[in-house]
DNA sequence: CTACTTGTTCTAGTTGACATAGAACAAGTA
DNA sequence: TACTTGTTCTATGTCAACTAGAACAAGTAG
């Protein structure tokens, strides 16, 4: 899979690694049994540190996307095979609604945040 | 007006203002022609630093929600009237779909912040 | 068994956004 | 004119994110 990340971003580097990672085996390009670079790989390829590489694969176990282990690095679950058409569809929706009512992204966000918690 | 801010979030404190501001305004309970109370005192009630609350003004006031003029405070402008149950409604659907997909509220907020910035 | 790989854990330092604090100022109100 | 209130400026403290380096544990591969 491809890894775009964006340092200007306001969002966490390793909270886009997992986004991404999300959105690639919703698409089909990470199938369970693949298995991502290991942590330090993927640090040096992206130029990150690799603390902040294995931040990400741990939210991406804790999600259950990946199984992490000592000496095999991380592997795909089976449970990633979920499908995300869905989330893109509502996401799409939202987005034009809230252009719509001139809400800011910061906005949304916490909408978003708010709604989750509940 | 209830303003309801929670310091442990990890959400910005002016942020929070803002969303809640755009909640009441959807909710009518902030109507074309209110006023807000004025910074200092919305500062002063809420334990915050007027710095806070004004950085909060501001961004409504770029979102078009009020308008501010010194000497008189903020008030709520025509547009303000727009309507956010289509937002509140496509939240619901985003947020039911993003749990069967196992995703967690920082992912989502990625994946939100993506959609918006395209 | 041995050597190697790779995730785990620890300490430590830097940076930037957020929030606080205080002050002077400008534009409007009464 | 006196007062209110947003605007702007400087300064400071705090915290999460990121970087950095090291030692360690558990697994892989020969």
């Amino acid at each position: 899979m491809l890894w775009r990340i964006d340092a200007a971003s306001d969002e966490p580097l390793y909270a886009q690694l997992v986004a991404q990672a999300h959105l690639a085996a919703a698409r089909g390009q990470l199938a369970p049994g693949d298995r991502l670079p290991t942590a330090r790989e993927l640090a040096d390829s992206l130029d990150l540190n690799v603390h902040t590489v294995l931040k990400a694969y741990q939210q991406l176990r804790d999600e259950g996307l990946i199984e992490l282990r000592r000496g095999r690095g991380a592997v795909v679950t089976a449970r990633a095979a979920a499908d995300l058409s869905p989330v893109e569809q509502a996401l799409a929706v939202l987005v034009r609604v809230a252009r719509e009512a001139n809400l800011s992204t910061e906005t949304l966000t916490v909408l978003v945040k708010e709604a989750m918690s509940r």
